[in-house]
Parts: C-alpha cells; structure tokens; sequence
DNA sequence: GTCTATACTCAGATAGAC
DNA sequence: GTCTATCTGAGTATAGAC
C-alpha cells in the first residue's frame, strides 16, 4: 500500500515491481506465479515476500501506481488548460501517449480484470481519474462547449474510440504506430460530443 | 468444438456450459475451478471431463458459441439494412440488447481476456463479427456516406462509447438501465463519423 | 454415460539460517 | 535484508466401478 509512486531505480522492491507488470502484461496475473518474478528478476522468493505482504499486494501497488500517476496527469490537464475541446484532445494525447512509451501499463490499465485478483477493489470506472474526466466533461456541457448531455455518455464517447484503437495496438492489430491514428480519433471523439 | 450452438435445454453438456459461462463471468476464469462448476451444475467431474476435454475446452466452447452468434447477426444486419447509417444503428441495437438479455455473455465478449486461457486463440479483433463490422463501414466511406477516413479508426469510434457504456454497465455503474442511455450513444457514435 | 475416489503437480506462503 | 528449504492446500485430470 505504501507504493513506490517515489522512485524507482536499483533497489529490490522497484526490480520486483517492475518484473511484475512485466509478466503481469505477458502472460496474465494468474499466469505468471510468484517463482516466476523470483526467476525473471533473479531475487529470492524471501525477498518478494519481505516487501510484499502477497502476490495479490504487488498487484494492487502496481494498480495503485497507475491510478496515482493518471490521477496526476489529469489535474494537471484540468488545470492547464481552459476550454474542454483543449482538455478533451489533452486526454486523448495523454492516452496514446501511455500507450505508446508504457504499453504495459496501459495493458494493465485496459485488460486487467481487477476485481478477479483485487476482490474488494472498486470498480476502474469510478476510480479518481475518470471522475476528473467526467467532471470536466459536465463542465462542457455547463458551459455549453458540448451538447447538452449526460457527462457519463459524452464522457464514454470521448474516450472510447480512443481506447478501442489503443486495444487494437496492444493486440498488435495495427500496421502502423499508434500515434498515426491520433488526429483521425481525435477529429472523431470531438465530433460526436461538440455542440 | 461441435459446440453446442444448437439446443440448449436439459442435457448435461448445455447444462455445464451455461453453468461455466454463469461462473466464469461471476468469478472469472482463474478463480472457477472445476469443481466449482461440478457443485453448481450438480453434475459429477467425470461428467464434465466426459462432455468437455479440459477447463480450456469449455472456455473454447463459450467463445466459439458467442462468436458464431455474433457473426450471424452481422451477417442478418448486413442483409436487412442498405444505409451505413441503418447498419450501424443497427449494430449499436444489438450491442445493448445482448448485454440487457445477455450480460454473461457480453461480460465474456468485454472482459475476457481470451489469450490468457487461450494461448493459440486469435485476438478477437480480428473475428469474423468484428471484421464484418468493418467491412461495412469500408463501403460506407466508398460511398461516400461516411467520412473519408481508415475503415479501422471509423468502426472503432462507432462502437468505442458503446462499449464503453456497456462496461459501465456491467460494473453496476449506471443509476438507470442500459437501454436508457442508446439513444445518446446513437447520437454520438453517428456524429463522429457520419459526413 | 455417470459416478466416486484418488493420483499428481504446482502454486502460494512460511520458517529460519546467514 | 536476503537467502534456501520446505510445508500445505488446491486444482487438474485420470482410473475404473456401476
């Protein structure tokens, strides 16, 4: 629970960390057995049990972490940028960025059936960075910058061709690089909530 | 693999497949043993090993079963309908109508993450339903009713927001049901490709 | 075809030396 | 803090009676 949102270099616990999602990613969370992390990151199992209560609390950190950083990201989108066009395209970039330079984590992030290895973790979708998106799309329609709509649809509208797109990338069904299709979603998410 | 596409009704084969479907989307596949199934079915374990080659088959069964369905009804939209329009609306219907008739199965179909129990099994993409889907929306920009634009990107965004919704759903996270929010998704996924 | 009993493997977790 | 060795239970799958 204490997450190494800090840093993230040399010492076991970031090596564990990071072999984890590795695997995680590879071959799934039930696939990938606590003996694997110790082979793949030449540890001792002593060791990953000395920094994690259990295979599920790696899990969970790892989660954690990327439920921090993205809550991060989208203050920081909120509070750089006014109008929820500029927001809007900020999301999506954010997203294909996350999925260009950590596919894992956005792996993670897309496939992970949490609730199969964290029981009594609450859903993704009401996690800290949706709602930011979700207020910052009730604000559009507040302000009249979209149409006048539920948050939670126009929300889903925004991102989800994104996130389709990004799922295809991560099943290696793309013939180019993600970042190619980025203005051709963009143009569309805009379209389908713009007023 | 001669999967019971056909009756449904009280023999034991249809009786553990709808037993297992009904766990895995509870639980998940990783966390449904066998066992689990043989006591919620009230069947023996030499019954399910008899009708089914190994857990992996039974997964195997549920997904070429939800696959062949799909595939029909794509193949039905493309006959019944002419317009691009027509046809989307119509794959929007269908989505939200198995996951209010079906959510099991549409739970299967979004969240499964098919590779980890299926190792050799394509990435469902690239399954016939969903290259129909495609292909529709290819003649759609050939003719010009829909922007000139990847067929890819434009199918993407015209189911993103509904899946989307659908997952939301399927997380309790709509205040009202499902169908409450097709019209808007409609809207939406329509605006974001339409000419 | 349906059942029970059981074999076998392996994952998760712990104990305790260094 | 890091390690090795080991325990324990669960889960898949099989054998073989009826």
């Amino acid at each position: 629970m204490t997450a190494p949102v800090k840093k993230r270099s040399q010492d076991l616990e970031s090596l564990i960390f990071e072999t984890a999602l590795k695997l995680f990613t590879e071959k799934g969370y039930f696939n990938t057995s606590v003996h694997d992390i110790q082979k793949e990151a030449n540890v001792s199992i002593g060791s990953i049990y000395h920094y994690f209560k259990n295979k599920e609390a790696i899990a969970r950190a790892i989660y954690n972490d990327l439920i921090v950083h993205m809550e991060r990201a989208m203050v920081e989108i909120r509070n750089t940028h006014q109008t929820t066009q500029d927001r809007g395209r900020a999301v999506i970039n954010y997203l294909f960025d996350l999925a260009e330079k950590a596919p894992d984590k956005m792996h993670y992030l897309l496939y992970a059936t949490h609730k199969e290895f964290m029981p009594e973790e609450k859903s993704i979708c009401s996690s800290a960075p949706f709602a930011i998106i979700r207020e910052m799309i009730g604000e559009g329609v507040e302000k009249g910058e979209i149409r006048n709509m539920d948050p939670l649809v126009a929300s889903a509208c925004l991102i989800g061709g994104a996130l389709r797109i990004i799922r295809l990338d991560l099943d290696e069904f793309l013939e180019k690089p993600i970042s190619h299709y980025l203005e051709e979603i963009w143009e569309c998410s805009w379209a389908s909530i713009k007023k």
